[in-house]
DNA sequence: CATGAATGAGAATTCATTCAT
DNA sequence: CATGAATGAATTCTCATTCAT
């Protein structure tokens, strides 16, 4: 992602000495997962001795932490993205769905590393709701529902298809995680398929 | 496994002890996950000792894929009940989500139990996938298909549609083990919610 | 030392390991002070593994508690023993300052072994303070107390008293800790000496 | 050491800051001790970083002989001091009582900060026995004997005397550390007990 | 001389697994 | 089969010391 082919003098790579270290973290903690990954692993990887890694994370776990304050504040950026979307419901839905979609694809390796350990971590577990679900959530209630005063979407429940939608991208992404190529490889004709369904519905007859 | 003679009380205690070890770890897999649960923590739980465990299991990760195991018979029988759904398409969709969630809600200890080693054992994983999801999502499309054959549901690709339901059920599952406690107390208006969006859309004006 | 249930060869086995590793690890305090010892030592010493001693002691920390608890014991009976001192105030201080040298050579390795910690160690310092020396100097003072009214020896403040023979003694342990030879080996001429001292006076005319 | 040559302002600044780190050391060992004191809490408390520290001490244990010496400096004074004491044998043992205690609390941060040291380093322990504890039970040796001699005590083994003042010192510098209180402040009342007893002995009837 | 980041050799502790009883 | 003590490899984290700036 970074180019830093060419050997930089170390002074320069001092000051990237964390980004490169919670990087090689996360890159580990995807593959192998955070039990599996060992401070000897991540201190090869960034190429520092293992010492040094606790110069910058007071523990490993930090090192959890850290990624998960990434992915939050590369949220930020995306939620307020949000706030530019289409007028056009059709567009703003494609707009919503590829936006999440380019978010999580992203954030893909770093997600992966902390999702295992936020299913067993109630601290974690805690602060991804807190930090990332639930505000996403918010966004888009807040969203549908000026959508729907407008006039623009059918009234309902907001806070519920927010979480519909939630649970639509969480659970493509765990698919695609879980080996799924097909959701990758036809993401358009899948998007299509998505809309269709919302705003044609399923129903044979629509006439 | 399938004893056609009559079990003795011997091969039923044996069967009974490899149950409640089971029962253990998994209870424990959920709550701390794999890594923090002991074969310590799990005797203790199955009231049995350490040594014990491993007469009935060869290693403590024998036991994830047994629990995988466990939920992937539970699976085979959703997977027949399938086949005797309601002709009709709301019916239809409404029993597929209500029989998916009920599914869930029974092997929710074992499939949190295992979701988190899913994501980084690559072993586990790929049975995750080739005996859960993929026949899942398969079984899914054939029905799909056939609906659409019958002209009951509009025709498209019964691939994506099967996939994005599927997606739907693992989001909901996800969003729900993440602490978000609106989709289990509002299960009922959350699936008319979605049958709403499905057979009548989301668009403002239908008529 | 209490065999009021009859001890299994179990448990019998389980305290004598118990109490090798303590011996050991009591015997590498005192030569090299707790710091510089490691678990790996003390395992050595007491051939066992290291993961052994931790199914006796649930730390490092948990054998200076053990030693401390075990110098405990053996002074109650000292202590008792105290009660059975001879009327003549002259046999009766002898008395004691054999008594207590015999206790400290007795608890020499172990007391060497904590002594160290105690001074660095504040819950160390308390127990050893509030378990060992207050219950002495208590101890000596009313012992103290009832000599004086029998009119066996010298009205004054016993409080006092016992401390200067508190600081005599383990002044002398200490001189001896500290590598000095003519305490040990001049131990009676120094008792005679000491009981001069008290009952003559150092003044040059006694008459 | 000496520098007869008019200190420059250089010298003084190298001087005060090898001062400033070794009150530092000094006062974090006795209170944490040797060990769980580290060259960061030094530095910290001194105010300098850990890389200077070693511009004025070669490691970590070279500052506690380096307070061994400080100690040792301290004592040379006091030991002259003794030569000028009081011909009336009370007041000459009444003098060398506070000369010590006078030194024992001048020093007392780093006697606490050594003593515990001293207990398991042979290296340190020979020093202290080497360079304090003998020299002073030396001196006072020679200065008993000679007050034998003058006649102004009672003939005995002024070897032994000394060793048993000398205990006394470091059994209540032993005590206070412990935590006993009484010592501290009942310093007058001890003193003159100990006058008591020494001159007018224990026994009830002197007569 | 001053600095403080980097180092890496330990050290304590844990825990799955084995095996004698 | 059941037990649970023993094992020791593996792991996280610490900290004295070095060295380039």
């Amino acid at each position: 992602m970074n180019d830093y082919s060419k050997p930089t003098p170390h002074s320069r790579r001092v000051a990237w000495r964390r980004a490169e270290i919670l990087t090689a973290a996360g890159q580990l903690f995807a593959e192998k997962g955070y039990h599996r990954t060992t401070t000897q692993d991540i201190a090869a990887a960034a190429e520092v001795s293992e010492g040094t890694i606790y110069n910058y994370f007071s523990s490993k776990e930090e090192l959890l932490f850290a990624i998960m304050e990434q992915i939050s504040q590369s949220q930020d950026s995306g939620v307020r993205y949000l706030e530019s979307l289409p007028e056009d419901p059709k567009a703003f839905f494609l707009a919503i769905l590829d936006s999440r979609q380019e978010f999580l694809q992203e954030n893909r390796i770093m997600l992966q590393a902390i999702l295992s350990e936020i299913l067993v971590n109630p601290e974690l577990r805690n602060r991804y709701y807190q930090e990332l679900i639930f505000p996403e959530i918010e966004s888009m209630r807040i969203h549908l529902e000026e959508r729907m005063n407008r006039g623009q979407i059918r009234l309902s429940d907001a806070s519920l298809v927010a979480r519909i939608l939630m649970a639509i991208f969480s659970g493509l992404f765990l698919l695609q995680v879980s080996g799924d190529e097909v959701i990758r490889t036809q993401w358009k004709d899948l998007t299509d398929q998505m809309m269709d369904m919302f705003f044609e519905g399923v129903g044979a007859s629509v006439e």
